[in-house]
DNA sequence: GTCAATTCACATGAAAGAGACCACGGTCTAGTG
DNA sequence: CTAGACCGTGGTCTCTTTCATGTGAATTGACGA
């Protein structure tokens, strides 16, 4: 028993961390550098609703990783902190992305009547009943106010339609007892734009935006972070700049940067290294890009696979930029020769878009005149990591 | 040489089908008193 | 008589097909200089 203690302690003792759950994405600390404005204006917009009062709708864009979340989720906190006793109000959130959660009408809603205590089969009912059971549940409940914070409705909306926020902010027209705020986060700058003009009107009573961080700003924030998470003398000189740079590249994405310090902490700790270096962030920032990669191929499905399959295989013999119709063909035969269905071109235009979207590939529709039009398509996935994307695809597709 | 019409090879949209999943209500069956 | 098994209906969700329409520039061919 004393030896495995020993090795326990060893452990702790070699750790660079001094408590890593600062670095995690989902962590949320007391205070929030550079985005003080930010969060009084939010404070300032939802105020009324400690007194129970119906407050504007607020939207709320900026990109990813410029403290959005963390903003809304601290005034949340701080006005349920004020509001605890007195029952006016209720605050709600719900993130629309995660799959598997909230990512059609049904489980959005499905999901807030879970949260507000009640309860609905997965599936099966219609979805106008799950309304109903909805507004029954509103009513009932003790609160005036319900404040829905929505996060990444664009990605919510991409997959439904946009009515259905429309019939959220409907609802208060149905509901006497009490009326609900929604506050919509987004990614996606011209999503506004996208909304049906009678929503965006409702939806965006107030607007704010989160400004991405600078790079000064960032390295406030991982200072203060590292200072928190790694033991003291720990972290190299200019670790904490270049990390900052990384991120700022990438339009001042504070997770990102986050991210990448405690990636970069461990590959040190796992070196037994006594110091985070620059190099570690360097192989960090390899890493994570690697295994994005590397995860979404993996769990992607079959047909997806072939797709890439196909064109990793062409771009290999011809090094220049392939089109749709090459994809295609070469996807055909290789279809037949693992005997799988072959699906149509339209829907391997779709795969394709999608891959544009996961960054896996480039794909620019051009036109070649006489020719026609076409996509043209070039791999995004670095040379470095091509072999081992190969290997998987042609393991889970068993070759 | 210039200009508009043509044409290609797909992109992009809309609608609808297939198959999986599930809830609900009704009916049947077997076990119980 | 009743609880549980079983079935049919009707709903959602995802992936896909079918049908329809759109599109940007190389090419063509008519036209005028």
């Amino acid at each position: 028993m004393n030896n495995i203690d020993k090795i326990f302690d060893s452990v702790s003792d070699r750790s660079l961390f001094k408590n890593k759950q600062t670095l995690q994405s989902n962590y949320s600390p007391e205070d929030i550098p550079h985005r003080e404005k930010q969060i009084e204006h939010i404070a300032s917009i939802l105020a009324p609703s400690l007194l129970g009062e119906k407050t504007s709708n607020l939207f709320i864009y900026g990109k990813t990783g410029t403290g959005k979340t963390l903003s809304v989720q601290h005034v949340a906190n701080e006005l349920m902190k004020r509001a605890r006793d007195s029952k006016v109000l209720r605050i709600e959130y719900l993130n629309c992305k995660l799959k598997k959660v909230a990512d059609t009408e049904y489980r959005i809603l499905a999901e807030l009547i879970n949260k507000l205590g009640g309860s609905v089969p997965p599936t099966g009912l219609p979805t106008d009943q799950v309304y109903l059971r909805f507004l029954e549940i509103l009513e009932k409940s003790d609160e005036k106010l319900l404040i829905l914070v929505l996060d990444e409705v664009d990605q919510a909306v991409k997959k439904i339609s946009d009515n259905f926020l429309y019939n959220l902010t409907r609802l208060n027209s149905e509901l006497n007892k009490i009326q609900i705020t929604i506050v919509g986060i987004s990614n996606d700058l011209r999503f506004l734009d996208s909304l049906d003009p009678r929503v965006r009107s409702s939806l965006s009573e107030e607007e704010l935006v989160f400004p991405p961080y600078n790079a000064l700003q960032l390295q406030d924030i991982l200072k203060k972070r590292a200072d928190e998470s790694f033991k003291p003398g720990v972290v190299s000189e200019g670790v904490i700049a270049k990390c900052a740079a990384f991120a700022a590249r990438e339009h001042g994405d504070a997770r990102r940067a986050l991210d990448l310090l405690r990636v970069a902490g461990e590959i040190a700790e796992r070196e037994s290294s006594s110091k985070i270096k620059i190099e570690h962030i360097d192989r960090a920032n390899d890493k994570i890009e690697r295994d994005k990669i590397l995860d979404i191929i993996e769990t992607e499905p079959k047909q997806f696979q072939l797709v890439l399959y196909s064109i990793i295989k062409l771009m290999k013999k011809t090094k220049e930029e392939i089109f749709t119709g090459d994809i295609y063909s070469y996807y055909q035969d290789l279809c037949k020769e693992v005997k799988v269905d072959v699906l149509t071109q339209r829907r391997v235009s779709d795969i394709l878009a999608e891959f544009d979207m996961l960054g896996l590939i480039n794909a620019r529709v051009i036109s070649k005149g006489r020719q026609g039009r076409t996509r043209e398509i070039k791999l995004a996935i670095p040379e470095n990591i091509l072999g081992k994307c190969e290997q998987i695809l042609e393991e889970s597709l068993n070759f």
